[in-house]
DNA sequence: CTTTTGAACTAAAACGTTTTAAAAGATTCG
DNA sequence: CGAATCTTTTAAAACGTTTTAGTTCAAAAG
């Protein structure tokens, strides 16, 4: 027995219409009428039922955040900040963030991606849909969306294709840096701890520390570059391999913070003085990175603008503005004595 | 133009009931119309309205994550892990998560925090409200809400009065475990660096340091207590000043991580051998101080449990459950050697 | 005095479902 | 064959708004 606008009307001896209409501040109604009816609203605590008015309106002010996730991967871990960025731009621009985490599994089988996100944009529930993924997207799994003409974005994959927006990072150019600046410290020999094979993100950064070595005309030794999957504990089985090896290199460049994390740990344990006789370098820019002893210097992912950008382009999109594709540069982090360096990467603006 | 009931039961040669039937799996259907009806369903792409929908249930299937936060304060820095539990056991249970932060300030002025509530209470989008705030919760506040008898749960803060569930964390008690864990190691002299003035989590974590040295018979020295605020730079300045102090202290437990990073850096600057020489303790137990060297042992919130539990007791009461109120304990990291040692507090139940 | 204008208000349709109550049709029973 | 029962189907009401297309009434204009 919730109070509707008929018992408002009801008690204001008006009709429903004026009510809404007095309510929305539309067409014309007198001072009296008008007075009147805030006054019965108010003292029957009247709150509109948005869900009808969701209904007949048709829009909802609501936009999904959808996350295909590994289920052993932790949403949070990685993506807090960036959900913290897009929570506030979502809400600024007056949206509201539903949150849904699918694995890759559903019932028992693989999830049919195509069919979710189909329901998601047929069932009028969310004007526009944030797609982040641990895996790449494919355009087939998108494309009925293109098709509905349904706004949606993919946060931190990329998705060539007509009609489809993404905003990522650029970690080749953010690899590139690292490299260019361990480079530029006069390093030569520079060793790599690689990603788990098969990870975008993990073969740009791999390729970025390949072709950097390449264009300053430094030889490739395979015995620098060393497997990992992520893990600090791999990352400390890389170090502990790579001491084995002559020469020695003057720097590691990991592909992750938490393995250059292991391998710091490693180093020290064999009593190393990391940074001047062995420089560690990461690429994430993890909290934790900058309590080490020392610090870790690191790519810094600008996940914070990665979830503003995301939300900018969706609300573009819904209110009819155009598709886009951007890649976000990173930034260095490194520490000068005690103090932190910050070194901005060039936006390498939009794509497609 | 998008497709709707109506038009799958004209292709299907049915009435749209028919249709309703056919697709929730009720009433009595012959096989013939069954299928004619879901091959047109099919063929049209036909999904339900779920708007259409839930005003006819009068329900959502969504709860509302709601939290007052101050707007310098991250949501994710602290909740992240909160957060991914939370949606985790929420959509376990059949349920959706939306999500909205709300600062000090509404318009100009400073929200209304009442009101707002008994809005999300009465606008019928969710059925039940998770409530989560940075400051400490009023019960005229959410009186509304059990006048309503609208679900609701209290996280991470205590609200006292009939019909308020909470689930929170049993702060003085991590300070307890962690005090008799440095007495049982022999400690005697124990430092405290205190967090903000007035936080009700801080002030318990003090009072705890206090009680336990009270229950030993350790004298309380005002030199050992220093004022901090949570953040790093203030325990360094503390550690600073606690340094000057005579006959130095063997231990400091700090009111949390972050204060107790910066102790660390400063004894390391100082040459101060930490653990052996003095041993510095956290409370929160936050990534980083894993990869600190030494690590900081440290008291570790139960995040994840905290927002599985908020969300099974929201669950229970919206479907006619009973109110709850639940502290949980924290659990002692402590580093021994190279190994964690986890110790696990004793749940000291559900209160009022 | 009739017509026009404009302000104030409202009846009813619409949004797309679910559900209720009843109708229609098929089958069984006496 | 008619009544009773059971199965299948449906018309219409309901959910609580907003919006459309008027209507009513008073004042202004001719």
């Amino acid at each position: 027995m919730p109070v509707t606008i008929k018992d408002v009307a009801r008690l204001a001896g008006v009709s429903p219409a004026t009510v809404s209409l007095v309510l929305s501040n539309k067409g014309q109604v007198s001072e009296e009428t008008r007075r009147r009816v805030l006054e019965a609203a108010q003292k029957l605590g009247y709150r509109p039922n948005v869900l009808a008015r969701n209904l007949v309106k048709g829009k909802t002010n609501t936009v999904l955040l959808c996350a295909f996730i590994r289920d052993d991967r932790k949403l949070s871990t990685f993506y807090g900040e960036l959900i913290n960025s897009l929570l506030t731009a979502i809400s600024t621009s007056g949206y509201y963030l539903q949150m849904v985490v699918k694995g890759e599994f559903f019932n028992g089988h693989p999830l049919d991606k195509r069919e979710a996100l189909l329901d998601i944009a047929r069932n009028r529930l969310f004007e526009g849909l944030i797609l982040l993924s641990h895996w790449p997207v494919q355009y087939a799994e998108v494309s009925d969306l293109v098709r509905e003409e349904f706004p949606f974005v993919v946060v931190n994959q990329r998705v060539e294709g007509e009609g489809v927006s993404y905003v990522d990072i650029d970690h080749y150019g953010g690899a590139k840096m690292a490299m260019e600046y361990l480079i530029a410290q006069g390093h030569t020999r520079i060793a790599h701890f690689r990603g788990p094979q098969g990870h975008r993100h993990a073969e740009e950064r791999y390729r970025a520390y390949l072709d950097t070595l390449v264009e300053h005309g430094i030889p490739i030794r395979k015995e620098y570059i060393l497997e990992g999957d992520f893990r600090r504990l791999s990352g400390r089985r890389a170090m502990e391999e790579l001491l084995a090896v002559r020469p020695l290199p003057t720097a590691v460049f990991c592909a992750n913070d938490k393995m250059a994390i292991g391998a710091l740990q490693v180093a020290k344990e064999r009593g190393i003085r990391v940074h001047e006789d062995l420089t560690i370098f990461g690429f994430d820019g993890i909290e934790a990175v900058k309590y080490t002893d020392p610090p870790i210097p690191t790519v810094e992912q600008p996940l914070g603008e990665l979830g503003k950008v995301a939300a900018e382009i969706l609300v573009g999109q819904i209110q009819g503005g155009e598709r886009k594709k951007v890649v976000l540069c990173c930034n260095l982090l490194v520490w000068d004595g005690s103090s932190v360096g910050v070194m901005r990467g060039r936006d390498n603006g939009k794509g497609g």
